[in-house]
DNA sequence: CACCTGTATCGATAGACGTCAACATAGACA
DNA sequence: TGTCTATGTTGACGTCTATCGATACAGGTG
């Protein structure tokens, strides 16, 4: 049964429908501009390590409290994390005193697939 | 006696030993200031659309005259050119009158494992 | 109600970034 | 040599961005 085994999160239609792989042939300026969007929000060292934070954290999820010791203060934390929601990279939910965020996986495989190296080598 | 051809240390899995994936551990503030590079370097339209020209061009390497078509000035062009340079992601040979510039696949893929997406839901 | 804690927003500031025109450099060719 | 083309560098300018302190908002507790 070759089939039965369905890749988990890459599969997925819901994944973004951003662009084909960066190899495949060149970007348009659209796309171009909406795949850079992702990256940029990326592309900070103090987003990159809430972002991993987040992601790397127990269900895919963490609270603010979890996560805000990365050297910088709290307004600027909040400010990052409010980037990365507006890359549509984490979401955020309220939960009594907490906020907590977590991971878009369709948005992480759509990256992924966009840095897909081609087999051939 | 000096082998006829010695492969570089950039390919197979060894790939550029900047990180584990994201959604292993939470990055350290030297793994996220190495990948944030790579990334802003691919956060920017006009930078995207350089890449992915030159990604996709035949061969994986292409003249500057082939991708300049971007909606800029050439001296931005050669801008942006530097700092994909500057990030690793591509590298430049002149050969003659022209520039070609090329991908270096294993800087690709680290950046791919990055954002793997483990296989568990 | 008042008070405390966690998080978001505001306003200001310093520095980074994208862009261009002008100029410099490298190679081809006569 | 000189000139032409292709590409890189420089300097300047306007905009964006990361950061902070001060403040506002939300929810829990007493």
């Amino acid at each position: 049964m070759p089939n039965a085994k369905v890749l988990p999160l890459l599969e997925s239609d819901a994944v973004v429908p951003c662009c084909p792989p960066l190899t495949e042939r060149p970007m348009t300026a659209e796309e171009a501009e909406s795949a850079a969007r992702m990256f940029k929000a990326l592309g900070d060292p103090v987003r990159l390590r809430l972002f991993s934070a987040v992601a790397s954290h127990e269900g895919g999820e963490a609270c603010v409290c979890d996560i805000s010791d990365v050297g910088v203060s709290q307004p600027t934390v909040s400010h990052h994390l409010k980037k990365l929601k507006e890359a549509g990279l984490l979401t955020s939910e309220r939960r009594g005193t907490w906020v907590y965020y977590r991971v878009e996986p369709s948005v992480l495989a759509a990256m992924g697939k966009l840095l897909a190296v081609p087999a051939a080598a």
